[in-house]
DNA sequence: AGTGAAACAGGAACAGGTTCCACTCGCGAC
DNA sequence: GTCGCGAGTGGAACCTGTTCCTGTTTCACT
């Protein structure tokens, strides 16, 4: 914090007027990320026959792009998991933004239910981008993970 | 730490010598708390007709149990999302565990596919897990995507 | 009995996130 | 013009997780 104080030109007090705690700064940060992420993914129509495919190529898409940062993805999803109270702000709005970009993967011919899908795809999301980040599964791994989700769930 | 290592009346190198940080500790009573919830849950066979009814029914009464405790059990799942070395171990005890029990639940009826689709009943527990500790999801809500996530998996 | 390794005590020291405080400065309201 | 206020400064201090070091005990093995 410090340093990003110096890096900032202000004094470290001035960085905790606007972030309550370190995981908020990097978890704003994330969020930062992912919406610059989610511009570029809507402009470019998933390819895709059926919704599962569609969905499946997004979620591939966003893992290929964290995984060019690993370390600093690693570092923003730690302080997204903290308990700090800044911080669930910030993981509302990630969460948000990747179901919106999943139902909008889905489009045509997504079963009714579509809202409900997706949210426990988003829970995938979730899961396998933490055991990504822990060392639990590879990129590669991860991203088939989701791509069985994508099969059993739509 | 100072204070573990004072109840235990050991000193506070000691107990650094047996974890390798503060995370690793609470991950590893972690693995205590969940491996005595499995035995008895071992013991409890699941009511339920179908293979969706009773692994939602199990992770129904897993939730239950660590409602009962929160403030705990969110401490606990909290160290375990640290990417210290020494809590990836007992993240994937826990991960085993868990993966069993629902194997174990599913039993007779239950899809060829079963591992598979454990595997990502597994990520949506986490997921919902993390949720619930981080206030986004109550107890019941995590629950209801739980059996949400039964139903289409199974 | 002698020895060497590992475990432990006790405590100092370090690191970095967080808080606090006294003070300054610019700016809009009156 | 000046008054009040909120943002910002600079730095000390605090808290607690972690490391390190020195000396001591325990114990299996010879």
């Amino acid at each position: 914090m410090r340093d990003v104080a110096e890096r900032a030109d202000v004094a470290l007090g001035t960085v905790y007027r606007y972030f309550n705690s370190k995981d908020h700064l990097l978890a704003a940060s994330l969020v930062y990320w992912i919406d610059q992420l989610a511009e570029v993914l809507r402009d470019a129509p998933v390819p895709g026959e059926r919704p599962a495919d569609r969905v499946a190529n997004l979620l591939d898409r966003s893992m290929r792009a964290m995984s060019r940062q690993p370390q600093l993805v690693a570092a923003l999803l730690a302080a997204m998991s903290s308990l700090e109270s800044g911080v669930t702000e910030c993981r509302e709005r990630v969460a948000t933004t990747m179901e919106q970009l999943m139902a909008q993967a889905a489009g045509e011919g997504a079963p009714p239910d579509i809202a409900e899908r997706v949210r426990m795809l988003g829970h995938v999301w979730n899961s396998a981008l933490l055991s990504w980040i822990h060392g639990t599964l590879d990129s590669s791994r991860a991203t088939a993970d989701l791509a069985i989700a994508c099969r059993l769930l739509l």
